[in-house]
Formats: C-alpha cells, sequence, structure tokens
DNA sequence: GTCAAGAGAATGTCAGGACAAATAGGCATG
DNA sequence: CATGCCTATTTGTCCTGACATTCTCTTGAC
C-alpha cells in the first residue's frame, strides 16, 4: 500500500474532491496503484490529506462511479481489476477522436432549415412543423469515412453556418454557445446499410452497421439535439461502463 | 409545484435518501411532477420532510445521476423533458425481458469445463489454462429467438447445473450465490451473422447482429464472468443513459 | 430607454461528529 | 479439530453548520 502523492490547491477553483479524484485516477493508470490493490481506509486518507471524511469519500464515490474502484463495506475499497477502459462520458465523435489523437475530418452533406418532421418535434418538445436545423455530415477519421451523422437542431441554433460545422464538433458549438448538456439519451443498434450510406462509408452494399439515435437535454432538462447516427461496424464500437449502487 | 406526498420510515432499514428518491421518481412517473417542472429548492424541502440537507441533496442526486433531473446553480431542480425511459441498469437481458413481462426462455446449447483460451485467462485474471466453466446458450423472448450468449465462468462456479441455467439468467444465479456485482464493461459493436448464428436465431444468411462483449466484476473488484453475445437487430436495441458531472 | 450594479435565491463545496451495519479474523468452547 | 461467538475494522448513513459561486431579477444611474 504505497503513499499517494497529492497536491492540494485550495486556493485553485477546481473543487478539492476532483483533485483527489484525479490524483488517484493518476496513478491507477500509471500503475502505481494495481489492479486489486487496497486503498487505505477513509479516515486516515483523510487525514494524511488534511481532508474532511466526506471531501475524501466524495473522491472515491467519483472513482466508484467511473468503475474504477470498488467499495465494501466491512472491507475496504479496491482497484478494479482488467484492462485500463477509458469509460464513456458525455462526449461527442468527435471529442472521442481528437482526444486519441486521430484527427477528425467532417464533411458538410446537408445544411437546411426545415419545418421539423412529427417525430424530432416531439422529441425536441417543439410546436409541429416549427422550423429546425437539419444537418448531415459525413465524418471522417485517418482520412477513412467512419460514420454518417444526421442531426437535428431547435430554432436557435439555426445560424450554425456549414463551415462551423466542418471545423469543429457539434457538442464544441454547443459548448462555445453556453450550452451545458447535462444528459444524453441514447439507442444503440444495428442493420443492414442502405445502397446511399455504404457508398459514402465505402463499405460494399448491404454491410452491416452500428446505429445510434441519441437525444441531448442541457441542464434545464430541454432537449436540444436529436440524432440519428450510422457507423461503420467494422470501425467503430461503444464502450459502456455499468456501474451499480 | 405541487406537494410532495413522502412516507418516511425512520425504522425501515431502507437508507432515507433512497426513500426519498424513490418517491419523487413515482411522483415523475405518475405525471405529477410534469417535464419541466420545477423543484422546490434543496433546503425547504428538507425542513418539510424534516431531512437534513445533505440527505436531500443526496435523494435528488441519485435522480439527477439516472437522468431523470437536471439541476443548475442559482436555478432550481427540474425535471427533464421528454419521455419516460427506463435507465440501464447493471441487469442481464434474462432481468430485462423479466421485467417487461415477456417470459424470457433459455436453451443451454453448450455446457462444458474446458481450459480457459488465452484471452478468457487475462480478462479473468486467471493463470493460463485454468478450467473455466464455458456455456452457450440461445435465449428465447415470446417464443422467438432473440440471442446467442457465450460465457465464461471462473473455477467456482463450475458446479453450476444446465437445469439452474435454463430456469434462470446467470446474474440471478450469481446474485443467489453471493456474488454482490458492481461493474461491467461492455463493448457495443455490430457485424455480419455467421451461418451457425443465423441458423440459430432464425435470420437469413449474412444478416446484421449486435455484438456485446461484457466482463463484469464484483464488489471486490474480481472479474466473475466474460460473456460475448449476439443478438437479433431487428429485435434488440441498447439503450444507454449518460450523465456529465 | 438602456445598461450596469446590487440584492436575493439557489445549488456547490467543505468541515466535523456520531452512530449503524457488515465483514473478517481471533479466541474460546465443544 | 471444528464450530460459534466476540471484537476490531471499515464503509454506510445522517446530522448541523458555514461559506462560495452562479444565476435571475430588480433597482438605479446615465
Amino acid at each position: 500500500m504505497s503513499e499517494l502523492f497529492v497536491d492540494l490547491d485550495r486556493s485553485s477553483p477546481v473543487p478539492l474532491y476532483f483533485q483527489v479524484a484525479r490524483s488517484i485516477e493518476a496513478a491507477i493508470q500509471s500503475g502505481q496503484l494495481a489492479p486489486g490493490a487496497r486503498l487505505e481506509n477513509e479516515i486516515s486518507l483523510a487525514d494524511q490529506l488534511g481532508l474532511s471524511r466526506p471531501t475524501m469519500r466524495r473522491a472515491i464515490q467519483q472513482l466508484v462511479d467511473k468503475g474504477l474502484l470498488v467499495r465494501k463495506r466491512g472491507v475496504g475499497t479496491q482497484v478494479v481489476h482488467g484492462q485500463v477502459t477509458r469509460p464513456v462520458e458525455l462526449t461527442s465523435l468527435f471529442d472521442d477522436l481528437t482526444r486519441s489523437g486521430q484527427a477528425p475530418r467532417t464533411e458538410v452533406l446537408l445544411h437546411r432549415i426545415e419545418p421539423a418532421p412529427d417525430e424530432v418535434a416531439v422529441t425536441l418538445a417543439l410546436a409541429p412543423g416549427t422550423d429546425v436545423l437539419h444537418v448531415r455530415r459525413l465524418r471522417y477519421s485517418r482520412e477513412e469515412p467512419l460514420a454518417v451523422l444526421d442531426n437535428y437542431l431547435p430554432p436557435e441554433f439555426c445560424d450554425l453556418s456549414p463551415a462551423d460545422l466542418a471545423l469543429r464538433g457539434l457538442y464544441q458549438l454547443l459548448r462555445s454557445r453556453g450550452v451545458g448538456m447535462r444528459v444524453a439519451k441514447q439507442r444503440i443498434g444495428a442493420r443492414r446499410g442502405t445502397a446511399e450510406e455504404c457508398h459514402l462509408l465505402g463499405e460494399r452494399r448491404g454491410s452491416p452497421l452500428l446505429t445510434m439515435e441519441r437525444t441531448t437535454h442541457d441542464d434545464s432538462g430541454r432537449a436540444v439535439e436529436w440524432g440519428r447516427h450510422v457507423y461503420r461496424a467494422s470501425r467503430y464500437a461503444f464502450e459502456v461502463t455499468l456501474v451499480d449502487r
């Protein structure tokens, strides 16, 4: 059981529990805390770092939620066995690709303001027929086509330009306009690609594709985006970590 | 903003924050708290229920994590717009089908104790060549084939009988043996089914299938199960709710 | 009439303490 | 030697209190 090196900066705007969680996570990723290793108990850890127990608990809880640690009453806290998997957070494909250094490229196939189809109007909670922005993009990674992204956005985002969408990810653009995205509900399935989809993605006709429908809500609970995406099954998969509490 | 009817039972072993969360969730599901409705502030809610603010916060946090509520600093807490979606928890296909009243049936195709293949030995953290239980099941829903489930279990579960596996879900069996499952890491993809898979599932040859690989860890961080499943894409999809914090 | 400063309100963070419940390991007893 | 009890350890729950940060709305100045 090794000592944890945690540099706490109490003047930083970054919350203490977050600083601690980040440090522990780094120790796990670096192998300093091996899979299966037991952490010291919460109270002595809190003492060592000069924190209260609730703050220490919160730091640990964050990593439990991410699937990196497990706790057992009466026993202690341990590092989960198994490979390092980067858990899926509320990010977009663009973010994921950028972070893994794959230099995504985006081609805007369609950029049109149109009356919302019924299904879209319902999920975005708009009056039927309200004008929405419909964009269709082809996303490349390493200069290979990866996905066709169909998205509908409520009226206030109708001024997003094709140039914006070609350069930055949709989530990035929304964030830069002050949208605080909090919840996304996804439905992941599969089907045979249409002739057009397969052509765009460079797959043989009738190839299996991974599909994803998503509704994203902001911090006031409003739906800010609805999308229907198809991915090349040969080059993409979703990773999900589920935690029971 | 309606009053919340919450029956608190302080003598119950069910934690107070959980009782409160359950009540609020019921109010949302029943429509008593409509989408977009604002909750009263944490302090007055806590006062009304005779609870401390941390306990009240924890109840709300649980629903925020489930994607039912959103909070915004300086503003308040609101119910998320949009349809009621049952968020995915750490459950098995069997649990899901049972809960939605679809009477799953299971056919055990294979039940064999064999040396662990390298990949399995690694993910289950066993010595190479250790004997593991390999089961292959065909899962029906409404008397239609739905999925082919391949699973590997560590040595201590080798005594699970085919009869057990035909009658109950794998997660149920593990739970009844005192295994506390906490974390599952899934990878969801798609591919064309093999001739055998399509035949078993009653699909045309080369149909697209949804694939899922999963490693489940218990509360001491040990891997207790590894599975590779294929689902009929025409009849199944995964629903996932992501929350940013 | 417009814009900026300020007050109020709500959630976010952090501390310190107390007791409950579950686990594991040692110890005594059969 | 085996079994059951007891105790120490550790996490789980709950409380009270305080201050910080962010957003909204009102008020006031220009």
